[in-house]
DNA sequence: CATCATCGGTAACCAATTGG
DNA sequence: CCAATTGGTTACCGATGATG
């Protein structure tokens, strides 16, 4: 931590702040005529200690945007040495990155530089953004396109957000009007969410963010085995649900392959295909492939065919996203959206962002978007990172680089909020000093929240984007950390392969060990246990032929009459949490698909409802994954153990493994190899193949009580057949 | 682990309903 | 009355779960 005094003079003087940073109202032509300093693209010193003094500054008023500022990583390294040694009270800065100059200035000068990153950045992106449509509109002065975009996109606010979107700020317009800018997981989000209206959620159709296959791949890289447990997977869990019960029909989504390019599929889960759609015609991606199949072989019976969509294909590398949204667009709605031209991409981008300010400027969206939240906080005097605004999402990344979201699939929409977006400049600007300057960030509620995600802050972000460069071409301390030689590396890897294979054979030794180990004790307690039981239950008949319960051979006495009474139950059917009736989608689809098909409205009438079921079908897909899972966490020597897997799954999920009976499982066990015990294959191929859809040809329920409303039991069976023989 | 009672899905049949 | 359609009931036997 730097000592009050530092941090003081590292504070930008607040009658500056409104004359060295543009307010975030400003729109983008203001940006762009904002003046700041000459950035010098190598310093003539790079050693920190060249620039950090502890004399007064012989400058101390001075107009820093008339000074050139050193390149980022000289800046950077500033920095550090100022927050590694708070000890050395530094008091001024000299500009040693330019030759000549001998004066030393203010420090604050130095929280200038750190602030000016992002300003670069956005600068930068936004001018080759509104050069190429310049060029564009003089190259052809007829191009009406370009120019009323270029109109619309000049007069915006430079750092607001947007409405109509989740969590994108105006920044985020870059990559549409730059030609060649290759789309980023969040564009692409941007133009899934303009496809996206209410009319397809009633048709059952889910457009999902590219977050979804990218969950669905990492998941699958884990083996899933988090899946079914982890509340991080609800959505996810409940999706598949959804899609076994008729509530969705389809799923569309981008998904990204090896990192540059953006495929679109549609999973179709009426006909089990998955509609594959390519726009540089390459095969399916396996790893793509492969975890779609797991997700859905998670919930489904029956396997997904793929089907390799023949759709428009683009003449370049980086219109890809656009190409996989219009591709998606197309598919299921094809009276909004017709093909993109391929000839054309530079023009089917301006639609696209005509199409997203349209949506901007619509009156009929409120909301701004919601992680969008902007800040010049910089963080020389305080702790590395900070966390800005809503801990859940990043802040606003200007310039052309975006980070990927992490929004999870199908998250409620952000609540509406008023469309009076505070200027976070302004609001900077007119808050305490304390706050806006160098130093520790005021105390805030949202500080003290346990942050999921840190941000690093602005400043930060905004050099490192800068500083990453090339090895050979780092400068300052950066050179220091050099590569090392081919050989040495050679020799590293024999090392390192001659270790890993010793480590591997010692963990062989280990494991077998630990097995023979595990044998023994397991029978050890196994004849314990049993010898133990044997006398427990010795001294507890002994006692019951004392207490007159049995005889003396220990046989038990005949009971005398105890009835035990139930009370009646009236069955509730408000809530549907009735886990036999969601282990049985079978009588939901068909009634689904009776309603879809009927073409009489004839018939005989219903009179009474059905009656729910009581027992759970645990070979439906989802649950008995589950159990298969348990089974594989609890198995030891002996194999599998029925107790175990439903403790371990009770213990997880009291809800919907309350009616899971050891007994059940103990009946799907059978004895391998050394009498251990297995899953038995019939058992695993009926819930593979009937998961949903159990029986047999041969059944039906008896008796005229059978699905009477009133459960009337006020004896149980055994009881009353005692009864009864009395 | 064995035993027992009860539930569940479908075929097959009958009943009920509508429309021609 | 017939055709088309759907509900209701029961046989059969495997699945489920409580009890001892």
């Amino acid at each position: 931590m730097l000592p009050q005094e530092t941090r003081e003079l590292l504070k930008i003087p607040q009658k500056l702040l409104e004359q060295l940073f543009p307010s975030s109202t400003a729109s983008i032509q203001d940006l762009l005529a904002h003046k700041i300093p000459y950035q010098r693209p190598s310093a003539h010193q790079t050693q920190s200690s060249a620039y950090l003094h502890k004399r007064a500054p012989t400058r101390p008023e001075v107009d820093p945007t008339g000074l050139a500022t050193p390149p980022p990583s000289v800046i950077l390294e500033i920095i550090e040495a100022l927050q590694l040694s708070p000890e050395e009270k530094y008091t001024s800065i000299a500009c040693a990155h330019i030759p000549g100059n001998h004066e030393t200035y203010p420090l604050w000068i130095l929280s200038y530089w750190a602030e000016l990153g992002v300003l670069r950045n956005a600068r930068k992106s936004w001018d080759l953004a509104i050069k190429s449509l310049e060029t564009r509109i003089n190259r052809n002065s007829s191009d009406v396109l370009a120019g009323k975009i270029l109109d619309r996109l000049l007069v915006l606010p430079w750092a607001s957000g947007l409405r109509g979107f989740d969590e994108r700020g105006v920044e985020g317009l870059v990559n549409f009007c730059t030609p060649k800018a290759w789309f980023h997981t969040a564009e692409v989000n941007q133009m899934l969410e303009l496809v996206d209206n209410a009319n397809l959620s009633s048709r059952g159709i889910k457009v999902l963010p590219s977050d979804f296959p990218r969950n669905l791949v990492q998941l699958h890289r884990d083996e899933g085995l988090e899946y079914i447990t982890a509340s991080r997977h609800r959505h996810l869990r409940q999706l598949g649900e959804d899609s076994v019960n008729g509530v969705v029909n389809q799923i569309a989504t981008v998904a990204n392959v090896d990192d540059d390019h953006w495929v679109a599929l549609v999973i179709d889960f009426g006909s089990k295909t998955v509609h594959y759609f390519d726009s540089l015609n390459n095969p399916i991606n396996a790893e793509l492939r492969e975890a779609f199949d797991w997700w859905i072989d998670q919930h489904h019976a029956a396997q997904f065919d793929w089907l390799c969509v023949p759709c428009t294909q683009q003449g370049d590398s980086y219109n890809c996203g656009l190409f996989a949204a219009n591709h998606i667009a197309c598919y299921i709605d094809p009276n909004q959206h017709s093909p993109m031209n391929p000839q054309a991409c530079d023009d089917e981008r301006l639609k696209m962002l005509g199409k997203i300010l349209d949506r901007h400027e619509s009156e009929s969206f409120q909301h701004i978007a919601k992680g969008f939240t902007f800040t010049f906080r910089h963080d020389i005097g305080g702790s590395d990172v900070e966390i800005v605004g809503d801990s859940r999402s990043a802040p606003g990344n200007v310039g052309a680089i975006s980070q990927p979201h992490s929004t999870p699939p199908s998250t409620p929409p952000p609540s509406p909020k008023g469309t009076s977006f505070p200027s976070p400049m302004k609001g900077k600007v007119k808050r305490s000093l304390g706050d806006r300057a160098v130093g520790s960030p005021p105390a805030s509620p949202v500080k003290k929240k346990p942050a999921k995600e840190k941000v690093v802050a602005a400043s930060r972000r905004g050099l490192q984007e800068m500083t990453s460069v090339p090895q050979s071409q780092r400068v300052g301390l950066f050179k220091l950390l050099t590569r090392e030689t081919e050989e040495q590396k050679r020799e590293r890897e024999v090392r390192e392969r001659a270790e890993a294979e010793d480590r591997a054979e010692r963990r062989v030794q280990e494991d077998l060990e630990k097995a023979r180990k595990k044998i023994l004790e397991v029978d050890e307690r196994r004849d314990g246990n049993r010898e133990r039981k044997r006398e427990e239950r010795k001294r507890k008949y002994t006692a019951d032929v004392a207490a007159g319960i049995r005889n003396d051979d220990f046989s038990l006495k005949v009971k005398t009459k105890k009835r035990r009474t139930v009370p009646v139950e009236l069955r509730d059917d408000s809530t549907n949490d009735n886990i036999a009736e969601l282990s049985r989608p079978a009588r939901h689809i068909e009634t689904r698909y009776k309603e879809k098909h009927r073409t009489h409205n004839s018939g005989r009438k219903q009179v009474r409802e059905r009656a729910e079921r009581v027992y759970v079908n645990w070979k439906t897909p989802f649950l008995f994954k589950q159990i298969l899972i348990a089974g594989k966490k609890t198995k030891d020597a002996g194999g599998l153990s029925s107790t175990a897997i439903v403790k371990y799954l009770q213990a997880r999920d009291q809800e919907t493994f309350a009616k899971l009976s050891a007994t059940t499982v103990q009946s799907w066990f059978e004895r391998g190899e050394l009498g251990v015990k297995v899953w038995k294959p019939s058992v695993l191929e009926a819930a593979k193949v009937n998961g949903n859809t159990p029986g047999h040809n041969k059944g039906g329920r008896k008796g005229a009580l059978h699905g009477k409303l009133m459960k009337v039991s006020l004896l149980t069976p055994r009881s009353w057949k005692k009864s009864s023989n009395d």
